[in-house]
RNA sequence: GGGAUCUUAGCUCAGCUGGGAGAGCAUCUGCCUUACAAGCAGAGGGUCAUAGGUUCGAGCCCUAUAGGUCCCACCA
């Protein structure tokens, strides 16, 4: 036996435990057919990220579920990587080469990607490092990255796939720009906020007359690019313009008056302004009336050659020249404050430019269908299951996705041109050559959206579009853990992707989680600077503590706040346990009780050890059922709550008269008892803090044996005793309630008193008598009688009263005769209430007659208890009284 | 403008399919009792946002209202 240290010292435990497990092995999952797999791939943090508490909340979800399936036997894969996380890599890499004085374009594609490997290789592996230090008990033998080979193929695969479908195809569309990051973005990945801006009041000449019409706009420099004013078609105001042409102020082009239903007539003038390469509705507007696209912009938003002082101007820097001149040519006519939404890029938070541009999309409409289809069957079921709602709405008001990116970091498209014939060829085929004329081809420079290659991350990872063994065990997965704010990114898209690709829904439930704030409740953000470092917490107080604390208390779905003095909670049930288990190990015999069987000491079981073992029984099949329900934080609460109150204030106290005492003939039964149910929580408790309980786990069975891959307990039918239970809680409630007497009276724990137990029940008086030991030492009595009348019971006793007995305490002082009136008078009060409330509802015809027959007797049986406690307190209240 | 969600003890939050309101922290009282003061024993504290409804019975289901948070949305 070793013994174990006064207080539990993480550090200087997990790191060796989880050195010791990657060597074993025990991470590894291999498809084995005699057993049943659970799978979890791990959303992949990009390689530029450090670990952050969104993480760590994550991973430890995902490292729960995974230990506790493994412990009940299910070959449990849990599957790492990270993401290449094109915009955010690229990003770094091009700020790096710029202290050196250089630039990507100087560098060129092919030394700016060695430069990018180089960095991944150099920072990549930080953040893996970081989800050791978890406790997470992924497969590490199968780590992934987005951009290796396999992956690599499954883009391609995909591309070629869906083009051939006609699924992605290439065109001029307007797309969101971010003249930050120079690419194109998603719809998804623009972040619209509200912002103080201006409305500018404009009046437009009309050709050839003197007639003027006023319109207004947030955006005057676009004026450069308008091809158009529309108005309504059924507007009276103007359809006498429909047709005709306006003087463009400032460039004096005279575009065309058109009528389209997108304008509102009660809006504004009802005159719109029109910007085909700038505004998407102002794009639609011109594809309906044929009109011109003038791009008016530079890829960093500047105003393009071609419109004289204008021209090089940045495009506020031209708002502001250009509303001076509106002005100066008598064409503004008023100036409005105007709160809009203003669409920014999510990565850089620069405000991006709609803008007209060849790329690439992929067409929404047919994949969203089955998609939303799969999800409404239950094939996948959302956990909370009210985040389907956000899933639907934005498939069903989808539109096509703009995945290509200009940018280098990433797959490039598998799309070739011919710069002779203007043929292109969409292949998986590395230079192909024209198939038209046989030269050979140039790439498309474009790269392919991070989420493109994210969104097959669930079979891509397990060899698709091979067909292998991992593929055919492993998939479709069993959950994915993720939060809420990536459900359109990326879990859409792997539901869409996995349905198009596999035929199948990637994963049967979507564990969805929140965010981890700050104590006041805000955002953790590096620019405020409140963000809490998961590895500085795991150095304060373990790695077990802040997992524990990051699942408690908090429902899923929930975002939740993020207390230190709550990890410090977490660290002392950490310390709890392991004091418990230390107190164990202390235990004279105890190693040799540990090869005791239940054979062994069956007859030899107190009350309070069958007691403990029936417990024990409903918390495994509690915290079980929850955790197959996904319900984690329930089951933490019964695991804590079990270990801390029923075992270590309740079971170890009951216990130690019989282990202080050498007589003692039930002690084999008592050591027994404490390691089967210590032995049992701890593998409760394993999920939630792998490494004390491992420690404990090896040092208690003085074993090299792993709790992480022992089994998890079951329900035992040689462990339930319902009439020990009762008993016992029986007990316990005198226990308390003479406590409670002692401390109203403030009487010293160290002062002991006489205890008598009076009752006229037999089987009371019995099950005192059986537990009399540890009733008497709890319930800090000099001496115990249990009978069934007053005989020998000092007049001015105190008394507790339970449900079946009442309690005398001859203390030897005077004791204050007014407070005790005062205490039986509020029992009396609480009684009453109880009774009342009983009576009401017993006396309830509806009730009786409508409520199921088990909720009566129930209630029947609560309001004898509370009429039998009632008529004690009032004699005793009568007997003081007098 | 639409949708989701929340409103429970001083604070932060649980409360699973409707059946006598819970935890942690904080507060108060008493204890260094031979596993643990990172502890033990006790106590106080809630009209479960408001108003209706369904039901024998509502924190939980339905409707409306107020306030907060978030997401989505092209109104120039």
């Amino acid at each position: 036996m070793k013994e174990l240290e006064k207080n539990y010292n993480p550090s200087e435990i997990e790191d060796r435990l989880y050195e010791h497990w990657e060597n074993k092995k025990y991470f590894h999952a291999t498809v084995d057919r005699s057993k049943k797999p659970f799978t979890i791939v791990m959303p992949p943090p990009n390689i530029t990220g450090q670990l952050h508490m969104g993480h760590a909340l994550d991973n430890t979800l995902q490292d729960i579920l995974i230990r506790f399936k493994r412990m009940q036997g299910y070959e449990a894969l849990w599957v790492p990587g990270t993401d290449h996380a094109s915009i955010a890599t690229e990003a770094k890499v091009v700020e790096a080469i710029k202290k050196e004085g250089l630039s990507k374009e100087e560098l060129g594609r092919e030394k700016f990607l060695d430069r990018v490997w180089d960095w991944k290789k150099q920072y990549g592996g930080r953040i893996v490092k970081q989800l050791r230090k978890m406790g997470s008990s992924c497969d590490w033998d199968r780590e992934r990255f987005t951009m290796d080979e396999g992956c690599s193929e499954a883009v391609k695969e995909v591309f070629v796939n869906l083009y051939n479908k006609g699924l992605i195809y290439r065109g001029e569309r307007i797309i969101n720009w971010c003249p930050h990051c120079l690419t194109s973005i998603s719809d998804a990945e623009v972040e619209y906020e509200d912002q103080a801006g201006k409305f500018w009041h404009l009046r437009y000449q009309i050709a050839g007359s003197d007639e003027y019409v006023l319109l207004a706009t947030t955006r005057p420099e676009t004026l450069l690019g308008d091809t158009a004013i529309a108005v309504n078609p059924a507007d009276d105001r103007y359809k006498h313009l429909v047709g005709k042409k306006v003087i463009l102020p400032i460039v004096h082009r005279e575009i065309p008056v058109v009528a389209d239903d997108y304008v509102g007539i009660d809006f504004g003038t009802g005159v719109v302004k029109i910007t085909p390469a700038h505004d998407p509705n102002d794009f639609e507007v011109g594809l309906r009336h044929n009109l011109p696209v003038i791009n008016i912009m530079t890829d960093d938003a500047h105003i393009v050659e071609g419109y004289g002082k204008y021209s090089g101007m940045e495009r506020y820097e031209a708002r502001e020249a250009i509303v001076k001149d509106l002005e100066a040519e008598g064409a503004l006519v008023k100036i409005e404050d105007h709160e809009h939404n203003v669409g920014t890029c999510y990565r850089c938070g620069t405000t991006v430019e709609p803008r007209v541009s060849k790329q690439w999309f992929v067409k929404m409409k047919p994949l969203a269908k089955p998609a939303i289809e799969a999800v409404k069957k239950g094939d996948t079921q959302f956990v909370p299951e009210h985040f389907d709602k956000t899933y639907y709405h934005w498939l069903e008001n989808i539109r096509d996705w703009c995945i290509s990116r200009q940018l280098w970091w990433g797959h490039q498209i598998p799309a070739y041109y011919c710069d002779e014939c203007g043929e292109m060829v969409v292949t998986k085929e590395e230079a192909p050559v024209c198939p038209h004329c046989g030269k050979p081809m140039r790439q498309d420079p474009d790269t392919l959206d991070t989420w493109f290659s994210s969104a097959l991350w669930p079979f891509s990872t397990l060899g698709w579009p091979n067909k292998t063994e991992d593929l055919d065990f492993f998939y479709p997965t069993n959950v994915l853990v993720t939060g809420y704010d990536i459900i359109f990114f990326w879990v859409t898209r792997m539901i869409f992707s996995g349905l198009e690709h596999t035929g199948q829904t990637p994963f049967d439930k979507v564990l969805i989680h929140g965010l981890v704030r700050d104590s006041q409740g805000r955002k953790m953000s590096k620019s405020l600077g409140n963000g809490i470092d998961p590895l500085e917490v795991i150095d304060k107080y373990g790695a077990d503590a802040l997992r524990f604390t990051l699942i408690t208390g908090n429902a899923p779905g929930n975002d939740m706040r993020f207390y230190w003095e709550r990890v410090e909670a977490s660290r002392n049930f950490a310390n709890k346990v392991w004091n418990a288990s230390r107190f164990i190990m202390m235990q004279e015999g105890f190693e040799e009780a540990g090869k005791l069987s239940f054979a062994d000491v069956k007859d030899q079981l107190t009350n309070a050890d069958q007691w403990i073992l029936s417990k024990s029984n409903k918390v495994v099949a509690e915290v079980t059922d929850n955790l197959e329900k996904y319900e984690i934080g329930i089951a933490a609460d019964k695991i804590y709550n079990f270990i801390w109150e029923e075992f270590c204030d309740w079971y170890i106290e009951m216990v130690k008269p019989r282990l202080y005492n050498a007589e003692d003939d039930t002690k084999q039964a008592a050591l027994y008892t404490l390691q089967t149910v210590l032995v049992r929580a701890l593998k409760l408790l394993h999920p939630y803090m792998p490494f004390v309980t491992e420690e404990i786990f090896t040092n208690l069975q003085d074993t090299e044996e792993s709790i992480m891959i022992s089994a998890w307990p079951m329900v035992e039918d040689d462990f339930s005793f319902e009439e020990a239970e009762e008993a016992v809680e029986l007990v316990k409630e005198a226990v308390r309630a003479i406590r409670n007497v002692r401390t109203g009276m403030n009487v010293p724990p160290s002062r002991k008193a006489k205890i008598f137990v009076v009752s006229e029940d037999q089987k009371v008086l019995e099950i005192f008598k059986k537990n009399s030991l540890f009733f008497q030492t709890l319930a800090g009595g000099s001496s115990l009688a249990i009978q069934s009348d007053k005989t020998g019971i000092d007049e001015d006793a105190v008394s507790a009263v339970i449900a079946k007995a009442i309690i005398y305490l001859p203390f030897a002082e005077l004791v204050d005769i007014e407070k005790e009136i005062e205490r039986l008078q509020k029992e009396e009060k609480r009684l009453m209430g109880e009774l009342t409330r009983s009576e009401k509802m017993l006396s309830n015809e509806k009730f009786i007659s409508k409520a199921p027959q088990a909720k009566i007797d129930e209630e029947k049986a609560k309001q004898q208890k509370y009429q039998e406690m009632m008529e004690q307190v009032r004699n005793q209240l009568a007997h003081l009284k007098k």
